[in-house]
DNA sequence: TCCTTTAAGGTAATCGGTTTCATACGCGTC
DNA sequence: GACGCGTATGAAACCGATTACCTTAAAGGA
């Protein structure tokens, strides 16, 4: 029993396959007699035309492609979220792809997309990719790329990310402004763009208020595992450091469980701030204070930027960047 | 610059089509040295063949479409994690929709899978729905549907749930056994039947152990808007609960902060426990008990299910369902 | 020498629509 | 009655690949 065809269509009705077409599209060629019986009877058997032959004609697919690292990620999911809304908006399909933060799984999710033949790409890097051939390659068959996130520094195509410069500052300057002194630094690896600008917005914000820049109090800490490890050396130094400032809010709130069991009082002696503003903020003991990334917005616009350059409405020339503003939340984890 | 065809290797070697499409397939019929001189040429060239067209020829596309109510969430983001993962595995594509727990919204994704003509539907059905036809539709159109996790009770076909009655008993049955007598339970709408199993899972329990099943211990509570409200009254109650088991991790670990702030001490005064063993369960204080669902392994279970039905591997006869075991992993909100 | 076989490749139909370019008919007009 | 025009429809090409069915030429056998 295969689906009706617009050609069944025309047999049953003695006409030809073209009329059929023109009458179900209300073209005012076709009478409005044939054109009612046509779309009667296309309505009664349920007929649905075959996208796949339409997107073969017309050499365009509706459907775009998202490649993200993680998705049992609060800020990731935010980010699908937002897509996927912004798509839905557009009539645009999602295509969805998981590296697992694995190079070679992003590779072949990329290869995956191009013979799905997407007209763009969105895509945010996995923490283990080195090369960038892949990406380019997206580039070199004309899809669209649209980084978001986890840029890729070694291509040059349109992205959005969130200002984490200014987000590590504007939170590095309030620890400073409660009185902390020894603000340590829980950071990701250093080639993700996004930990480099937070530790620079970190030491900028200490540089400006003439406090010291330390080695040992800025440690590549980004999972739950290390942040067993590094945090209890940290507490440990002499003097031990009075703040925590996160790379996500789950290092955040393992941290806070960790000075507490450490005989630290959170914020009295140390104050913990995280980074992406999730639920687990509302959950910790004290609150956490966190910096929002606005995922859900990030998402719609890189969604949007892509959809308008697909669709040619993206007039500026060159490579846009957009910037996503963040905005600290104080709860009760900092003083 | 569109990209290359297979008719353009054919003209620029001086062949016919066919005769490239089968040296493509390295076909025994066409001499080694024509072979070897097109699919030279085509890598030169970065031929790939269009995807469209050979879907359109067999009628078959290897896309899956997944539907979830939401995925800023928890278990529903394992579970499409572990959804993905097996669909890769198997060489299938996803296209995801999110219905936002809006009914109109999921009608319109049923469109949209069907329109984009996958071989199969993963759903999970959105609380605000009440009626099926869409997803009788799905079945009309013989396009193979798996429910997971919320499935649709009016429609006959496959599922994969969680052993939810199970999880509330043993968890209330933990529960007692540490000594609880009035055991609150926070739930969700009846309609969903996760929500009904749980509670007829707390209800048997209690009956179990002779104690009184009273109504006001039980109310919707499934989100942090309604736990505002609802705990607090409970607390109140004289005399109050002494534990409470709750329809997600949200909710539980709400239900400890406002327990708290209430002067109750938790787990002294009330045990509470959750439902989901997401991460929130590691980062509240005290760290929350709660029913792990295993969600990345409902999503392998699902795919693999959907896609053995899809390749016709499924040999059972009428519908298949499948039960995902919990498992209470208690940590320091019970006694 | 003639016929058969086989290697190597070409022709054309097909998938399900869309679209360009005819065609057929009726009616009014000079 | 020849011409023009509008209306309603059909025929066929096309999108890109696959495949059933031919064609051709050379080799091999009797």
């Amino acid at each position: 029993m295969k689906p009706i065809t617009l050609k069944d269509i025309a047999k049953a009705l003695d006409l030809s396959p073209s009329t059929v077409s023109r009458a179900m599209k209300d073209n005012p060629a076709i009478s409005l007699q044939t054109r009612e019986r046509v779309q009667a009877y296309a309505a009664k058997h349920k007929y649905k035309p075959n996208t796949l032959a339409m997107q073969l004609r017309t050499n365009r697919v509706n459907t775009i492609g998202v490649i993200v690292p993680e998705i049992v990620h609060y800020f990731f999911s935010t980010v699908l979220a937002g897509i996927q809304d912004e798509a839905e908006k557009k009539n645009y399909n999602l295509l969805f792809c998981l590296s697992n933060e694995d190079y070679e799984r992003e590779v072949k999710s990329v290869e995956t997309l191009l013979d799905a033949r997407v007209c763009g790409i969105l895509a945010s890097q996995s923490k283990s990719t080195r090369t960038f051939d892949h990406f380019q390659e997206i580039i070199d068959n004309k899809v669209h790329l649209v980084f978001f996130d986890r840029i890729c520094t070694g291509i040059n195509t349109d992205k959005v990310v969130v200002d984490d410069y200014a987000g590590a500052f504007n939170a590095v300057e309030y620890l400073i402004s409660t009185g902390c002194k020894r603000i340590a630094f829980l950071g990701a690896t250093p080639w993700l763009p996004i930990a480099n600008n937070r530790r620079m917005g970190y030491e900028d914000a200490l540089r400006k208020h003439r406090l010291p820049v330390e080695k040992e109090l800025s440690q590549v800490c980004d999972t739950v595992d290390l942040a067993k490890v590094v945090i209890p050396q940290m507490l440990a130094l002499d003097p031990p450091p009075d703040a925590f400032f996160c790379i996500n809010d789950e290092v955040a709130a393992y941290c806070i469980q960790i000075a507490k069991s450490n005989g630290f009082n959170v914020p009295e002696d140390v104050s913990v701030c995280g980074f992406t503003n999730s639920y687990l903020t509302e959950v910790t003991y004290p609150k956490l204070t966190s910096v929002d990334q606005h995922g859900y917005r990030m998402g719609e616009v890189a969604a949007r930027l892509l959809i308008n350059r697909i669709e040619g409405r993206e007039t500026k020339p060159g490579i846009v960047s957009r910037l996503i503003k963040t905005k600290l939340v104080v709860r009760e984890s900092t003083k």
